[in-house]
RNA sequence: GUGGUCGUAGCUCAAUGGUAGAGCUCCAGGUUGUGGUCCUGGCUGUUGCGGGUUCGAGUCCCGUCGAUCACCCCA
């Protein structure tokens, strides 16, 4: 049998709901802090990817592209910030500064996949555009941290890493390095924890540093730019939430102040979210047409998923939130009612709660078996009684009858 | 792209080279209009696929596809 590609995903009802779930959470966060949401194409101008990325970068072998009937090349988008650059430069001047903007999309990769990477994921991005102050760079970290106590995380679940690119460039400037070294210094830095110190020395040789250089600048621990960022999160109350780590520095060449990882406190997984301050890049990618500050970070679902599953205080809150719950579930108790029970369904849905009931005959105790299957709160028994209908709370067992008109308005009223 | 491990029912897994099984799920029943439990019965397999070794392969060998973990990389 056909199966769906590989690192590509299938959503069964119950995966379905999980997903819907972390989605509105994340909407419903990111409105809590005022950002408006946006979204782009799936599919974009394989040219948007290559011109971020001159030299054949990893990212550019991993594009799902292909040639349109068109001649166009395109690509299934492996990221959203081309596309916010080039949604941002084309109407810069429409929106007030800063922007705060979110977008919720799935994103297209193609490399093999691992415990949390597929080819095919969720990411929640967020960006203020717009402000260079500290002042931004704590609200996306707020906001970040936030998104992830969402899920029921707590401090003692997981960690936002803080460091700074400029830094780290201020650092290698003084000891040095040109674009080219400093590139290749903080790409070992990286790699600090990964790769055995003698070849990473090696690595280093053309910089001029060693690792050990490296590894005390870290141990500085905690430069002065963090100080107004780390005072507007314990205004807030959430600097349990921050440590500064500047053995942080995070892949991509265009970030240019802030970088944060959140990840969990086992280590077990990879990186929940990441991003940082990326002053130039909006400049760069719109070929100058706008030029403006900004920080954002991505979030993406795997990971997420895997950290809920692992984590029980998490785990139990997102089956509180998908336990199914169907207001009223119709037994029609004699067939001979069916078409005033099919009446009575009518009015329930139309005044907005949930109704179901058996499409075909079955017996009474078959009925019931089926509304707590579907977690209905309700029975509503139709048969000889009519135009009465007995009504029953299934979780204490009570029964009143009512006259069917009364029904629909009092479990709406009930449950507002 | 490189390497390790693993592919048996819808799911989780058994079966020394010797007749492929269990639990759960699902479906149907358990005679009068009331429940998640319980009882009975039933369905599903070219053991991922293709070769090979053998009297005989789910089991051993090769290939292939898939899964998974790591490397790489992480926008």
């Amino acid at each position: 049998m056909l199966q769906a590609l590989p690192g590509f995903r299938d959503f069964y009802p119950g995966d379905c709901a999980r997903r819907n779930h972390v989605v509105e959470t994340w909407r419903s966060v990111s409105r809590r802090y005022g950002f408006a949401e946006f979204d782009g194409p799936v599919l974009e101008s394989a040219d948007l990817y290559r011109k971020k990325n001159e030299e054949g970068a990893e990212i550019l072998e991993q594009l799902y592209s292909f040639t349109d009937r068109g001649g166009r090349e395109v690509a299934l988008r492996p990221e959203m910030t081309p596309t916010l650059a080039r949604m941002v430069a084309a109407r810069e001047k429409h929106y007030r500064k800063p922007m705060k903007w979110f977008c919720v999309s799935n994103f297209f990769r193609h490399e093999r996949q691992q415990k949390g990477r597929l080819r095919e994921f969720l990411q929640f991005n967020a960006d203020i555009i717009g402000e260079s102050s500290p002042q931004a760079d704590a609200e996306i970290l707020a906001l970040a941290i936030d998104l992830v106590r969402a899920f029921g995380f707590t401090a003692e679940h997981f960690v936002v890493r803080l460091s700074d690119r400029k830094a780290w460039m201020d650092f290698l400037q003084s000891r040095g390095c040109d674009e080219a070294a400093c590139r290749l210094a903080l790409a070992c830095a990286d790699k600090l924890e990964r790769e055995p110190e003698d070849k990473l020395n090696a690595k280093l040789a053309p910089t001029g540093l060693s690792v050990s250089d490296l590894k005390s600048f870290i141990a500085a621990g905690s430069p002065e730019a963090f100080g107004p960022v780390l005072e507007a999160l314990a205004a807030r109350g959430l600097s349990g939430f921050v440590e500064p780590d500047l053995s942080i520095v995070r892949g991509l060449a265009y970030y240019t102040g802030v970088v944060f990882e959140i990840f969990d406190r086992s280590k077990n997984l990879r990186a929940l979210a990441g991003g940082g301050r990326y002053d130039g890049l909006v400049k760069g990618l719109s070929d100058g047409s706008a030029d403006l500050p900004a920080i954002g970070f991505g979030m993406g679902d795997v990971v997420l998923g895997h950290l809920i599953d692992e984590t029980p205080a998490a785990a139990e809150k997102l089956r509180a939130a998908l336990a199914s719950h169907l207001d009223v579930f119709v037994v029609v108790a004699d067939e001979s009612c069916r078409a005033e029970a099919l009446g009575l369904v009518q009015s329930f849905r139309e005044v907005g709660l949930s109704a179901d009931f058996p499409l075909k005959p079955a017996k009474v105790g078959k009925q019931f078996q089926e509304a707590e299957h579907l977690g209905a709160r309700h029975a509503a028994i139709v048969g000889q009684e009519w135009p009465q209908v007995k009504l029953k709370h299934l979780a204490t067992r009570s029964e009143e009858t009512l006259d069917h008109a009364a029904l629909a308005p009092k479990l709406k009223s009930q449950k507002s």
